[in-house]
DNA sequence: TTTTATGTACTTTTAAAAGTTACGTAAAAC
DNA sequence: GTTTTACGTAACTTTTAAAAGTACATAAAA
């Protein structure tokens, strides 16, 4: 599948947040995405402990910013996601018996590496900022297109 | 998951068609494999289409190789089981009316592919008759071992 | 103390992979 | 030529792991 649904999500998310509506509930941003509250709320929690965002309950609670986007970069939305496998194919951490396997991953193991170093990099190097940017001319975009028509 | 099962399964096959067997029907390669022989057939069907191996009908039928395990890389094994996303992140192709979506993959879509041009290129450097032969020295060692205690 | 929210353990759904059955075709044995 | 042994493949079922949803507890404001 996709940019993993999750991340996408969040993108989203934390997007609105900073240019629409300042603070949400797991509700609001639920019926946005139009999913369920209690996955966005297991979908924020691992932005909320890296600092990111802030929860807070009873009236007038919901989700905001707790950081500039500027300083976000999509590594950290990753990480906070759990860091998904990158790959589908890769070593096989709980059958190390067999030799078959052992043996391709002894081949295979520094290259998968290498090729993870190389994404984790350019995750690291794009900032929700920029996202945030390019969404908004893209939007643009749409919309001059749209409405001419 | 793993090295993706169907490879690996792949792998153990042509190894022992080269080193053990020479011929062997799909009843008994899923025997070996653990599993059955319409699966067999199934994920054989890819190789055969690719030349690496052939099959035959009736008495004394079965698999065997038609090519040298030297000149079969990991490539044409990753080619003949459908060559199956190598990432779990990744432009969604059926999505492209999301416009975050849209702007992450303008920024990502070089890197990954980068990613798969460096792993395509170190499964086409692979041959299986290097893995076969990893296999073997691994399989000593472990008996050595095991026959020692 | 009632209402509105989040937090989370537990259950259900669902989509992909694997496995199975059933039946067709081909080739060798008898 | 007919019986047996195999592959070929479509259709169906099972498994299983991820995602979604439910229920209820906790916390905070009105």
């Amino acid at each position: 599948m996709p940019l993993d649904s999750r991340m996408s999500r969040m993108l989203h998310v934390l997007i609105h947040l900073d240019r629409h509506i300042e603070q949400a509930t797991s509700e609001q941003i639920a019926n946005m995405l139009g999913t369920n509250a209690v996955v966005v709320r297991r979908m924020m929690s691992g932005l909320r402990e890296m600092g990111i965002v802030a929860s807070e309950k009873g009236h007038g609670g919901g989700w905001r910013l707790t950081r500039d986007l500027a300083d976000v970069s999509l590594l950290d939305i990753y990480m906070a996601i759990g860091e998904p496998r990158l790959f589908n194919i890769g070593p096989h951490t709980d059958n190390p018996e067999c030799l078959v396997e052992q043996a391709v991953d002894a081949r295979l193991g520094q290259s998968l590496h290498e090729a993870e170093t190389l994404l984790r990099a350019r995750f690291a190097s794009i900032t929700v900022a920029d996202l945030a940017t390019d969404f908004e001319q893209r939007f643009s975009a749409y919309r001059a297109k749209y409405e001419k028509s």
